[in-house]
DNA sequence: GTAGGGTTAG
């Protein structure tokens, strides 16, 4: 005789359930506060038979898979002892696993369902399927469920359109989104909150708020989760006057302050620049510190605001206070702060922690790592970062292409590109952006001038300034001068100061004087504060020797009151991060930093180097001093400080606040090739990597 | 004869 599959018992299989829906025991489910008494139940449930009875063992499913004290894993076990398991059942499943790390065992479910259930799935199931799909980000997937929906009858229920309008969104096919949610004969304010949220989450954002009007317009109520869509919104438009007011509104109309709208009002002030207005918030909020959103949204505000030492710090205070644990946000938020000071160490220590912890991989978080990895010079663990996610959306190959070309490997970012598109992810205007910003670091006329081509005509992005920026960067570095201008002069919009700066850039390097002139006035009509103008004037008219020219340009530095933004270089030795000014004395190992200089002029003088003063600022006339004045650089203190401090195995990272002096460029080509050190420098615009008497950028710049 | 959906970040 063949064995039993089921395990052996006295009892009879009930077939009547309805028999025990009010079962004393069953009631209890409900009662439990703890999981062994939830155990209890369920052996109690089976010595009398009850388990077998599929209403009961349902309610018990339902307590293990949904309540506080759940676990899925466990539910899933019990799920698979029932004989006939009713498709209440299978829904609970269904749904705990759609909101769960793992939204697959979702489908997988649902597939089991239709395949081996006996029951069809009903309206309770398919919006959590939807919402897995959603979460997967598989566009074919959610559009087939889409098709059942529609076969079996359910496509006018509620909740099912609510979460197709959901899922079109989350896979940016806003159209079909527009299509499912006008299409509904009924509307309830969740129906409202997906659309605005979709539309702002999409950067349909003037969009958005139409959207919200239009709620109020039809006499539906918004609530704390429409204004967090709403506000979400104003930050992506830096509109600070109508985020105010939507702030007022909130206010007025007696909103919920739930803590994500607070974080969302905090967002939007952040995002508006308006840091006076976050921190009156903030100030506000401490009471509930012990939320990790309300850390999240000041290590952002922080972090977003340009302040990224702060940022850290009150990420180390978090850690201190044990208040609460990081969770992504905090960390996307951190790494942005390093990436922003190019604190490679602290930077790794996330990512290590991350692992620790066995946090999965988002999208937000890879996006993050890979442009940490960037930014502090770490390419090739960038690259693996890219290289070890199978889903990439345009976020994190945006981030991709930019670390490329910032490294100056323009034909690979190309490349990366072409990947992109067979991988059938639609670029976006940021995309194009680092995809040209690319082709400028490495000299790629041709290639530059195609993207900027095709961007409009193929992808239908419209360029913006910073599209034009790049292109006059491009042209203008390569010579091509009056291409330039005329680019300039055929724009549809007004030219914005990063414009003029690209172009003051270009007759830089190619000392046309008089262009300069003209761009660097321009230049200072949208932005008489700009130092950078000044600067890069004052040295081409340097490098002519028109030193009149000079000093006129100084004293008119001097009656606007600007002052030379000071040079700023910082290296990180064993997790510090050690700054320099220019000329700085403050180190603790000031002697021995300016010792170690003493050693490497004479041993550079000795190979015949002779430095070169041109792009110096005639602040001095003495040949001697002007000589000093190099010396003293930032870039030259940290890294003199890097080859005392770090081992000769060990790269030296120095991130610089302004552009490398050609001179100080030169001078570290031979460090690294006297000294065999590798030598990675982040400027304001790129990365040189210094290696054995050469860099990376081919000396161009 | 039990039940459900939408929110902050890069």
């Amino acid at each position: 005789m063949a064995a039993p599959s089921v395990p052996l018992t006295n009892f009879v299989t009930v077939n009547n359930d309805r028999y025990f829906a009010n079962h004393p025991t069953v009631t209890l489910i409900e009662k439990c506060s703890n999981s062994r008494q939830l155990k209890q139940i369920h052996a109690q449930m089976l010595r009398c038979g009850l388990f077998f009875d599929p209403f009961s063992a349902s309610k018990l499913v339902q307590s293990y898979a949904l309540s506080e004290l759940s676990s899925l894993h466990y539910a899933y076990k019990v799920f698979d002892q029932i004989p006939q398991p009713n498709l209440y059942s299978w829904n609970i499943l269904i749904r705990a696993s759609a909101s769960s790390p793992q939204p697959i065992n979702c489908l997988l479910m649902f597939i089991r369902l239709l395949h081996v259930g006996g029951e069809k799935p009903n309206k309770f199931t398919y919006p959590f399927v939807i919402k897995a799909s959603a979460k997967l980000d598989d566009f074919q997937l959610g559009k087939g469920i889409h098709g059942m929906v529609i076969k079996e009858g359910f496509s006018s229920d509620l909740f099912v359109s609510n979460c197709l309008i959901y899922f079109y969104s989350e896979c940016g096919c806003l159209d079909m989104a527009r299509r499912v949610f006008s299409s509904m004969s009924e509307r309830d304010v969740v129906s409202w909150n997906t659309m605005v949220n979709g539309l702002a989450q999409n950067g349909y954002v003037d969009e958005a708020v139409e959207c919200f009007h239009r709620m109020e317009e039809e006499g539906l109520k918004p609530n704390d989760v429409t204004m967090v869509g709403v506000l979400s919104a104003c930050g992506k438009k830096s509109d600070v006057k109508f985020g105010r007011w939507v702030h007022s509104y909130i206010e007025t109309n007696r909103i919920r302050l739930s803590l994500i709208l607070c974080n969302a009002i905090l967002d939007m002030y952040t995002k508006c620049g308006s840091m006076k207005d976050a921190k009156k918030l903030f100030d506000k909020m401490l009471p509930s510190k012990e939320d990790i959103a309300t850390w999240n949204a000041l290590i952002s505000a922080y972090e977003q605001s340009g302040n990224p030492n702060e940022a850290i710090a009150i990420f180390n205070e978090l850690q201190l206070s044990k208040a609460s644990k990081p969770d992504e946000v905090t960390l996307v938020s951190t790494l942005s702060a390093c990436s922003q000071l190019g604190a490679t160490e602290f930077g790794s220590w996330i990512h290590v922690y991350m692992k620790k912890e066995g946090m999965r991989l988002n999208r937000h978080l890879v996006t993050a790592l890979v442009d940490m990895y960037s930014k502090c010079g770490d390419l090739h663990k960038a690259l693996e970062i890219f290289n070890s996610v199978d889903k990439r959306d345009v976020f994190v190959w945006s981030a991709m292409i930019a670390g490329l070309g910032m490294h100056g490997r323009g034909g690979d970012a190309i490349k990366l590109f072409l990947k992109m598109q067979e991988a059938k992810v639609r670029p976006s205007s940021v995309t194009f952006t680092n995809l040209l910003a690319a082709c400028s670091h490495s000299g790629l006329v041709e290639e530059g001038r195609e993207f900027f081509v095709q961007m409009d005509q193929n992808y239908k992005i419209a360029p913006g300034v910073e599209h034009y920026a790049c292109m006059v960067d491009i042209l203008g570095r390569a010579g091509l001068l009056e291409d330039a201008v005329d680019l300039i002069k055929n724009m549809p919009m007004a030219p914005g100061a990063s414009v003029w700066g690209a172009l003051l850039g270009a007759c830089k390097l190619h000392r046309n004087v008089d262009l300069a002139e003209y761009a660097c006035n321009s230049l200072l009509e949208i932005e008489p504060q700009n130092h950078g103008a000044y600067v890069l004037l004052s040295n081409i008219y340097a490098n002519l020797g028109k030193w009149d020219k000079v000093s006129e340009l100084r004293k008119r530095m001097r009656d606007v009151g600007l002052k030379k933004e000071p040079g700023c270089s910082s290296v990180e030795v064993n997790g510090v991060v050690h700054e320099f000014l220019v000329g700085d004395s403050r180190h603790p190992l000031c002697k021995k930093i300016y010792s170690k200089l003493d050693e490497v002029a004479a041993r550079l003088k000795h190979v015949g180097y002779v430095s070169d003063k041109s792009q110096l600022l005639q602040l001095v006339k003495e040949e001697d001093m002007q000589e000093k004045a190099l010396y003293l650089h930032s870039e030259r203190l940290a890294l003199a400080f890097g080859l005392i401090t770090l081992g000769p195995s060990q790269p030296i990272r120095i991130v610089k606040n302004l552009r490398v002096c050609e001179d100080c460029h030169s001078v570290i080509k031979l460090v690294s090739k006297l000294y065999d050190r590798e030598i990675v420098l982040r400027d304001r615009y790129r990365f040189h990597h210094f290696r054995g008497g050469s860099c990376s950028c081919m000396d161009y710049w």
